[in-house]
DNA sequence: GTAGAGGCTGAATCGTGGA
DNA sequence: CTCCACGATTCAGCCTCTA
């Protein structure tokens, strides 16, 4: 997994000349702007986005025009309006050469405060992607506010986007489940503001990066959002959180970056990483992700056999199973989950949890036989 | 104090007439369209106000619960817009009309959800109001993502923004410190859903608005940024949970509304507050708990770390952690509880006390670790 | 009277894959 | 492309009923 810095000011342009048409320059960091870097690289290739973009709206000599040339004459005397606009069309050239690299069914974060998140967010929305969820950063350690003009200001705001609405998305619902003690994760997020040990700092102590994200941040956005081996695009790459979190987690991943202070720092940072064993990354899976496993199967392996008896989990029915694997019941015949339906009056019902047979006298539910005989077909969660 | 309610189509500038220019219908419910209703009143006349309104859901089909009863959805018509294109015109419309009617040094608070607030937020911004903080209302009891498609929508979001960047909005620092136990109140709050007792019905034992607010959410607004004697504008009032909460406080409020079944219910709401004492001083305080630290976050913060091996108390099993806080073992994978009891064959253990790591080459107790991180993130975690 | 079980509900952009 | 069967999926709080 070597890694290299690319430099000079069309870097971007080299990369992907020297990647050669339809590569990507993984796990490496381009210089240059994110925009020309982005447009370099080959469409739909990328898994997941994290952008953590400028928040300031008085951003001297970072805008850009649509067409990438330099928006002059930023100065105190723009307004309010000027200086929106402006803030609008970076926001809008950069979400847009994001959206073009984007898989189909790739997804984007963006994290901002106040101050530029509702221009990002009604842009993502302009642009077709669809927003899955707002996610709130609640800061446990914030700065206060020393003036006590206003709030603490406390949190910060990430927006989670498909590319677009059909997309199909990356979600790890049970690791995230799993990372929150059992119950589903909720879209508010509590964690410490990066300091201490993890902050990187120049050779003066200073920080080396004003707004360094914490990597537990990235951690649980990579592992409920994307999976092993993908690709992780950050555009505003800074120190290389997303870069270090990435390859810990085994991602493969890409930073842009223009400032060669920055990348410098996140090179270094990076090659220290070690990544985390394989099965260590590998996260609880989903049911839906298991191997199918029709009911008839049961039958024909006589883990249950024609002419049984099954009851229902409240005990007010039985059915009989049939040879084809249908239930015949007083009422209603056909599959485990229509018979189930029809008997209570419910759109749909888990058969495989509805029907219990007897075993050792007691009910259990059949789906203890599909798991036994998904375990017996060898079956690697 | 009398309170009346204005009908008719034209309610909005009759009420006007009758107040004679410069009057305001103070403590009244307006009938009507809520833009029609502000132009007919005097400019520069309203200390705050305060915006719930339509979210935009664009909801498709129904949802059901894994029990199979049907969530009972917004679908009102009021929610309901072709496109961001037409929910924008209707926000700038009245976001202009409501700038109109505040004073100079007004503000304005606008709830709602990653559906409509970004539209909201930039349209704020474009409008020249001036954006003082963003709230999240953190839910301590929202709504489950029933399908597991995405992370529990746990918050809403408010914006409280001045009219102008000079404003010299109104900021009752000192009280809502002391509303937050004597520390600087932050931009999250934590509180309930309206339901219970709070929560109106009408003869059918039905919500009467289907989006009720909870009263202790505007109690904080209205304690944080106004002062007795305020004249509080609410566009969208609804159930008027805003002029509930101000004729409690000793503020003057204006609701205006074009449905019928919601005014009524809303003035008999509001005939039957009695105001507090002036000098009453009333705590609204979410219920405080000791705060779960899930076996993940450790994972996430690099307390431990994918693939680090932990060791049962009586040193016959070992466990590997993954990524997601979960933990294989040679038998069992899952939840520290779960391979803990597994392992042991017991129905329960538990794992914060099960499972040690080597610390300095010694054992200790996982359990450290969860101490030293609620320590680290305070309550509220 | 009280503890516990069970039911109900809340601003929700809440399928997928094979035929 | 459509059609349709399969079958996955919930948390906190309040209210009612029962023992």
């Amino acid at each position: 997994m070597a890694s290299s810095i690319k430099t000079g000011s069309a870097g971007a342009s080299r990369a992907a000349a020297r990647a050669g048409a339809g590569e990507l320059p993984l796990n490496q960091i381009v210089a240059g702007d994110c925009i020309e870097a982005m447009n370099a690289m080959p469409a739909g290739s990328v898994d997941l986005i994290f952008a953590d973009p400028p928040y300031n709206l008085q951003l001297k000599g970072e805008l850009h025009r649509p067409d990438n040339s330099r928006v002059d004459a930023v100065d105190d005397a723009w307004d309010r309006f000027d200086s929106f606009a402006a803030y609008d069309r970076f926001t809008r050239a950069w979400l847009k050469a994001a959206r073009r690299v984007l898989k189909p069914d790739g997804a984007i974060w963006v994290i901002g405060s106040y101050h530029n998140i509702y221009r990002v967010g009604a842009a993502l929305q302009d642009l077709g992607y669809w927003i899955l969820n707002d996610v709130i950063w609640r800061k446990s350690n914030p700065m206060p506010n020393f003036r006590g003009k206003r709030l603490t200001n406390a949190h910060e705001t990430l927006i989670w986007a498909a590319r677009d609405e059909a997309g199909k998305y990356t979600f790890n619902y049970e690791a995230l489940k799993e990372l929150n003690d059992g119950v589903q994760m909720r879209s508010d997020w509590v964690l410490p503001i990066c300091s201490g040990g993890e902050r990187l700092r120049d050779e003066n102590g200073d920080k080396a990066h004003p707004t360094q994200k914490p990597e537990a941040l990235l951690h649980r956005v990579i592992v409920g959002t994307t999976n092993p081996g993908d690709v992780i695009l950050d555009p505003f790459f800074g120190t290389g959180t997303t870069g270090a979190a990435a390859k810990r987690l085994g991602r493969n991943w890409i930073g842009i970056e223009r400032e060669e202070a920055y990348r410098k720092v996140a090179q270094a940072r990076i090659d220290a990483v070690v990544p985390y064993d394989l099965d260590a990354v590998r996260v609880t899976r989903a049911r839906r992700k298991e191997p199918r496993i029709p009911f008839g199967q049961l039958v024909e392996r006589r883990l249950l056999e024609p002419g049984d008896l099954l009851y229902s989990i409240n005990g007010r029915h039985v059915a009989k199973v049939r040879a084809d694997g249908t239930l015949v019941a007083r009422d209603a015949r056909g599959s485990i989950h229509q018979v189930g339906a029809a008997l209570e009056g419910a759109p749909s019902c888990n058969g495989w949890t509805y029907w219990h047979f007897k075993k050792d006298g007691r009910p259990a539910p059949i789906d203890v036989l599909r798991q036994q005989l998904r375990a017996e077909l060898g079956d690697g969660a």
